[in-house]
Parts: structure tokens; sequence; C-alpha cells
DNA sequence: TCTGGGGTCCTGGTGCCA
DNA sequence: TCTGTGGCACCAGGACCC
């Protein structure tokens, strides 16, 4: 970061991302309203058009809600490969821009620009090559936020959407702030707000004006934060390198389940598919925790450290079981189960060594595997047990 | 209205150990 | 030998984000 200079900090958002995309190879549907999530009853939206958007239609929203605001919306099942494609393309333009690229989603990036003023001219003339770029040779609209820090370019793009850019330069910084609602602040969630509201805080302007100690009283290290953030105090860097701290996979069921047997085959596939990935990133975990999700939706997660750390999926399913088996009998039917995978470490290029040469067998077994899914299409190779599942519950396999 | 799946971060409780 | 204490790691849960 450049000391005592003033930061030029882009903060760069797609407008509704998956649509956007999907449009590409659907042009009739330009202007429509268009959903992108799973038709599911179960399912959420993923993406909406602004059309869908202008009738109350948002992301995360139950999928049989926006259906009832938007009935006539044309659903699309999501094709995240397509957007991973995408969303490379998109980095490789910002990175064409400044390699102080920090990539927060499939998505959005923050740049910091700072250091590229001379060589391309003021951070607007940066913002509008960028979304000139991203539409002509990608197709795609972008909202672009500039500010001298992170918090306030975030604030700034979402402000300018759709297909906008807004500027806010650092002696508007404050008054621009305090004409927000306190939801605007990033931090700021349902239950946040809830807090706030019951202490009279609805604005950032009022929360700018209630003493530390009272919000710190109420919401700890996180009023604080607020506070800060309420003063335009947000000086962090733009990071360009993020290290994994988890690796996680979960599955919602389409009815909910009291079959143990179900359940146990669950745990079995979400552990190949978490050690699939904990390999491919070349990382071992040394803690798995398991997640259940009751019918009432409470949530239950359990963890437990490794023996050693480990990226086998033997090795994660035996600890998820064993989790699983602690918890006894379910006092509901279960409508989700995950299996994560913490406290990553590098695996160091080499396996994992064990005391028992079966467990290096298996491991070299699931080195062959990945070998193998390498070069057919997925789903070409599961364990055994998981093959009546296959047949049995096709909705899962489509997330995986 | 009835809630996906991928994550990160924070907080509070608990048990172990010096 | 017993007890109190502080630090730390681990665990569980909640809130938040996209």
């Amino acid at each position: 970061m450049a000391q005592g200079k003033v930061r030029a900090i882009l903060h760069v958002d797609m407008d509704a991302f998956f649509v956007s995309v999907e449009l590409l190879t659907r042009p009739e549907l330009a202007g429509k309203q268009v959903i992108v999530g799973h038709p599911g009853e179960r399912s959420v939206v993923l993406s909406a058009s602004y059309e869908c958007r202008a009738l109350g239609v948002k992301s995360a929203m139950p999928m049989a809600v926006a259906m009832r605001m938007a009935p006539h919306a044309v659903v699309i099942p999501p094709t995240h490969g397509l957007y991973s494609a995408y969303s490379a393309r998109i980095m490789e333009i910002f990175h064409q821009v400044t390699p102080l690229v920090e990539q927060l989603s499939v998505d959005e990036a923050f740049l910091d620009v700072t250091g590229s003023i001379r060589r391309l001219g003021p951070p607007e003339e940066i913002g509008e090559m960028i979304r000139a770029r991203l539409r002509t040779e990608l197709g795609l609209p972008a909202s672009v936020g500039i500010a001298a820090s992170k918090f306030v370019a975030k604030v700034a793009s979402t402000r300018a959407k759709p297909d906008g850019m807004l500027v806010i330069r650092p002696e508007q910084t404050l008054a621009y702030l305090h004409t927000l609602p306190v939801g605007a602040l990033w931090g700021v969630g349902a239950k946040t707000a809830l807090v706030l509201r019951e202490m009279g805080i609805t604005t950032v302007a009022q929360l700018a004006q209630t003493p530390q100690n009272t919000l710190s009283r109420r919401l700890g290290a996180t009023g604080i934060h607020l506070y800060n953030l309420a003063w335009g105090r947000d000086d962090r860097s733009v990071e360009t390198e993020r290290e994994e701290k988890s690796i996680g996979a979960e599955e919602t069921f389409a009815i909910d389940i009291w079959d143990d047997e179900a359940l146990r085959r669950e745990i079995l596939h979400l552990g190949h598919r978490v050690a699939t990935r904990l390999r491919e990133a070349e990382k071992v975990a040394g803690v798995v925790a398991l997640k259940l999700r009751y019918s009432d939706f409470s949530t239950l997660s359990r963890s437990r450290t490794l023996p050693f750390p480990s990226n086998a999926a033997g090795d994660l399913v035996s600890a998820a079981e064993g989790l699983f088996e602690k918890l006894g009998q379910r006092p509901q039917a279960v409508r989700l189960v995950g299996i994560r995978a913490e406290k990553l470490a590098d695996a160091g290029g080499g396996m994992q060594l064990s005391i028992d040469p079966r467990d290096d067998n298996w491991r070299q077994t699931e080195a062959t595997m990945d070998l193998i899914r390498s070069r057919f299409p997925a789903g070409a190779l599961r364990p055994a047990s998981l093959l009546e599942r296959g047949q049995k519950e096709k909705k899962s396999d489509q997330s995986s």
C-alpha cells in the first residue's frame, strides 16, 4: 500500500452474472424475466434478471416464492462450468490492468489501480475501459465502484448497478456514507440490523454518532468494526493471494430422511467429493466436520481432529461416520448432510505415510481413481456402495 | 415465503496443562 | 497434595457474504 498517497481502488461486480452468461447463448431471452436456479421445490434463486428483480425476486430467495412473484419467468438450470470459464476470462482482463487483483468470488474483484494511473489515465477512465472491454470482448455488463478504500468502492459499485459506475472521492466519502441505511455496511445482515434497530439505529449517520462502547457492549468486535466503517475508516489493502481455509460439500435431500443407511451413503459420497477436491488442491485436512440440518432447519455440527492430516476419502469418511455414530438417535428427520475439511495444510507432494499398509493401498487406489476421473466423464467411477444411490438419487448428482 | 451450496470469521464454552 | 489461575487448543454454533 502506498504510504501517504490516496489509493485508487476499483470494485468491479458483474451484473446478474449467471443470467448474463446464459443470455449469451439465448439472446432471445434478453429483456425477459429470467431466473437461474434448479427448478426443484427446495432450490433457491441463484441469479435473477433485472426484469425479475423489479418484481421483488432476489438471489437466495426460495424458488417457490420467486415463482409466485414472477410466474412467467423462464427458469434456467445453472451451468457452473460455463460461469467458471467466463470468470477466468474476466480475471484475465483485470490482470491486464493491474497485478493487484483480489478476487472475491466468481464475478467480482477489487483492483488497486493506484500504480496504473500514470500508464492508463485516471481511475474513472480505467473503470470505463474495463467496463467497455467486458462488454465488447465478453458481452457481459458490469458495474464499477471507485473510492480510496475497499469498503467504500464496494458500496459504490452496489449503488451503481445495473451497468453503471460511481466514483466517491475521499472528500465526499463521509457525506455519502451518512446518507445510507445501516444495511449498506458490509457485515450488517438481518440479525445485526435487527439488533441495531432495537438500539434505534437505522442509518450509517446514526451509527457514527453512537458511542463505541455502546456498540461494543451489544455487538462485540463487530460493533467497533461497524463504527470504523461508518467513519469511512478501512485501510485494508488489496490481497492478491488467499489461502484456502476449508473445503466442503453438502447436499439437501429432495425429501427429509430418517433412514440411517441413506445418510451413511450420503456421508460416503460427500467424503469422496471433498477428498477429491483436497487432492486436486494438493491439500490435507487436519480436522473433519460433519453438519446435519433437521426438518425444522436447526443445524448441528460436530468436528474431530484427525490422528494425522489426510486427503484420503477413507480417513475423512471414517471420521465423519464416527461423529455420526456419536450423535446417536436423531430427534428429527434430516434435510441436509455436509462434510467439511478444515485446518488445511499443503500435501507436500507425497502421500501421507501410515502405520497400516492397507491405508496406503487405499490411498494409491484413490490416486488411480483421480487419474481415471480426469480422463473420463464425471460419475464414471465411484465406490460400489454408491452405485445403488447413483441410480436412486439422481437429483444430488446434478450438483456434483 | 420457507429457505442451496460454497465459504470466512467471530464468540463462547470447555478441558487440559503448567 | 490440593487448589486457583491463566493460556491455549479444540469444539460448537451463529452470522454473514456471494
